[in-house]
DNA sequence: TCATTGTCCGTTTTT
DNA sequence: CGGACAATGA
């Protein structure tokens, strides 16, 4: 389409962030490097499309995360307002369809779910819901008892997904990826069948099911070709860390390849763990004739020369590999640093010093980051952190949504929402005080074979022990069953509920009723209950900190994050722990040349995540949870083999502290105290 | 028979 | 520290 608009907004980009923007017509794959530009690229491509009349309700984009898809939302928005003014508010609001593959998915399900055979009011399980569902079925089908070990839930799970994800055949995913358990073969196809079964009947759908079913639904004919048609532009981020599942929904709503647009990077592939897979990204301009056109942005405008050197030389050993190097014309004198230290403490306290320290050089604490590759090797480090008291987030591991409280009021909500969910009714009945698995499961097996199951839930006489707290129970669904004085006003009248039962459970209930009080926070935020719960369990929260309550938006805080959870974002200054053999790569993720290759990718991802300053810690003595007869031990730990030691002279080399070894030894030493709080509060008190 | 209490074990990464 | 399982108590 040609257009009278001087695109001038596009001059900023470079010739080939450009091309990528202003393409049209067929099939597009743009291999953008780490901080090439990516999502800007991909902003202004929307941006674009929208400035010459595509319409934005007619936009599908999937993204990895819902925070990059809003991130996305907001960038265009801001791109189009300086071409179009003031129209351009309702114009980029109409950028509805934006979000991840599972967000979209549960939206368009609800949409067909009558055309499909299911119900529109069908919950979504997360990860622990499907395991506690499992778990039942594993126990009802006696597997639990064998003399041999059956695979735990959570291996059962993971098999299931994968066969799922990866679309193949159980026997063949037992034998590439989980040959330990491969002789239960037959047991767990038995015990897959009666999962799916019980999903159906209590109309539940776990993560992989949102994809299956929109898959299986794209291969109705008439259905695709209504999907295929609402949607003029589909583009894709992230599209490295797809699985073949996804792949085949993307090529069933464009088979011709007009108006799809996927951008990734191979050398960031970090999720096969998820099946995700590196062939979607290199297939992709294959799969049409002509084939895909292919952009490569490898031009890196966040990192400084060295630190990219660093990077390119780790990558570099990769085996398998379709991107060229990355370059920049930021250059600096300052290679990145290794970092050895004797133990843990010693790096905490390096990081900690480091942080300071370059924070009196005038960069905030958000522009600062601690990566590592597993949730718990931040540990000592936090300790550090509270000690000084220096407030921090962190992303990764734990969630909000993981603490049992939490659960259990969330639980009550979909119970009320999805009577016949048998995971959440498990999970409410069993709070009662008097009623265990036995007794909740004979009320949830009335329940399932009656046509209305909150009807005769309400009509059932309490349980031999559990008659106390019955009636309480009664009242509260019935209820919330019948609208519950409207949302959110409902979820106080849950938690009037639950606070009593909490107080008995709990020794600390005082602190996790501030938790309660801030789910409702989160709660008002959302139109209604159903909303709610389907939007919470997508996209949970995901940021936990340890000081109380999350830090206001004007507080300044230190990123703590995986790694995985980094994807995509950028500091000035980056720690990366634990940069030895064990932890980068994983003792687990050494098994076969394919997984050390993504911990390779890993630690490519960590490092690219920096400006200015990247820190790799090398701790010398590394706390390790084998399973040895004498529980923990440390071990001596060795430089992540992928630092390889032609690779030094591309790093600052170095032991900390550098003087006087022997003052570190035993306590801590009189580290400066340092009140950050105060420090801030002093800026304005001058 | 079922709920509760006590003990031991293991601990990636996430939509 | 949480989850799984065995032993104990109502």
């Amino acid at each position: 389409m040609q257009t009278a608009l001087a695109p001038h907004y596009l001059d900023k980009l470079n010739p080939e962030q450009r091309q990528a923007a202003e393409h049209l017509g067929g099939p597009l794959l743009v291999i953008a490097g780490a901080g090439s530009g990516k999502t800007n690229t991909l902003a202004h491509r929307v941006a674009h499309l929208i400035v010459n009349g595509a319409d934005p309700r007619r936009i599908l984009l999937m993204t990895f995360s819902r925070r990059a898809a809003s991130e996305m939302q907001r960038r265009v928005e801001r791109l189009v307002a300086q071409v179009m003014g003031a129209k351009s508010g309702i114009i980029t609001d109409a950028l509805s369809w934006a979000g991840t593959f599972h967000g979209i998915g549960a939206r368009l399900l609800r949409e067909h779910a009558e055309q499909i055979g299911l119900s529109p009011g069908f919950s979504i399980h997360d990860r622990e819901d499907s395991g506690d569902l499992i778990n039942i079925i594993r126990h009802e089908m006696g597997f639990s008892e064998a003399k041999q070990r059956f695979p735990t839930k959570g291996t059962c799970l993971a098999i299931y997904s994968r066969v799922v994800n990866a679309q193949d055949d159980l026997d063949a995913v037992l034998k590439q990826a989980f040959p330990w358990v491969a002789m239960w073969g037959p047991q767990l196809r038995e015990l897959f069948a009666a999962y799916v079964e019980q999903k159906q009947r209590q109309q539940v759908l776990d993560y992989d099911d949102l994809l299956l079913y929109w898959a299986a639904m794209m291969r109705e004919p008439s259905i695709a070709a209504d999907l295929g048609g609402r949607f003029d532009h589909v583009l894709v981020d992230e599209y490295q860390d797809t699985n073949r599942l996804q792949a085949s929904i993307l090529l069933a709503l464009k088979p011709s390849g007009d108006g799809l647009t996927v951008v990734g990077d191979d050398a960031q592939s970090i999720y096969s763990f998820r099946a995700a897979t590196v062939r979607n990204i290199l297939d992709f301009p294959g799969a049409f004739t002509p084939p895909a056109r292919m952009v490569t942005l490898d031009r890196n405008y966040r990192s400084t020369q060295p630190i990219l050197e660093a990077a390119n030389a780790v990558i570099s050993e990769s085996k398998e590999r379709f991107t060229k190097n990355l370059w920049t014309e930021r250059a600096a004198t300052e290679k990145p640093q290794l970092v050895t230290v004797k133990d843990e403490p010693s790096q905490a306290r390096y990081v900690v010093e480091s942080v300071l320290a370059c924070r009196e050089g005038g960069t905030a604490l958000k522009q600062q980051a601690v990566l590592f590759r597993t949730s718990s090797h931040s540990a000592e480090l936090e300790i550090e952190l509270t000690r000084r008291n220096i407030p921090f987030v962190k992303y990764g591991g734990l969630k909000f949504l993981d603490s049992a409280h939490v659960k259990d009021m969330l639980a009550l909500l979909r119970f009320v929402d999805n009577p016949r969910d048998r995971v959440a009714g498990f999970r409410v009945l069993q709070l009662l005080p008097g009623i265990g698995p036995g007794a909740a499961g004979k009320v949830l097996d009335r329940m399932a074979e009656s046509p209305d199951p909150l009807v005769e839930l309400l009509n059932t006489a309490p349980p031999p022990r559990g008659s106390e707290a019955w009636p309480a129970l009664l009242e509260v669904v019935q209820h919330l069953g019948q609208g519950g004085g409207g949302w959110p006003a409902e979820l106080l009248r849950a938690r009037m509920w639950y606070e009593p039962l909490m107080e008995a459970v709990y020794e600390d209930a005082e602190v996790r009723k501030e938790d309660l009080y801030q789910l409702e926070q989160i709660a008002a935020g959302y139109p209604s209950r159903e909303r709610f719960i389907t939007e919470l369990t997508l996209d949970p929260p995901d940021a936990t900190s340890d000081q109380a309550g999350v830090p206001l938006l004007d507080e300044d805080f230190l990123i703590l994050s995986t790694i995985h959870s980094a994807k995509g974002q950028e500091w000035k200054n980056v720690h990366v722990l634990n940069v030895v053999d064990g932890a980068i790569p994983s003792d687990l993720g050494t098994g076969s040349t394919h997984e050390l290759e993504e911990e390779r990718r890993l630690l490519y991802v960590a490092m690219t995540r920096a400006r200015d300053e990247l820190h790799l810690m090398v701790p010398q003595r590394f706390y390790v949870h084998q399973q040895t007869p004498y529980g923990d031990k440390h071990v001596y730990a060795q430089r992540s083999r992928f630092i390889t030691k032609a690779m030094l002279p591309l790093f600052d080399d170095m032991f900390w502290p550098a003087v006087k070894p022997a003052a570190i030894s035993g306590l801590a030493p009189a580290a400066p105290r340092i009140d950050v709080g105060a420090g801030l509060l002093a800026m304005w008190k001058k």
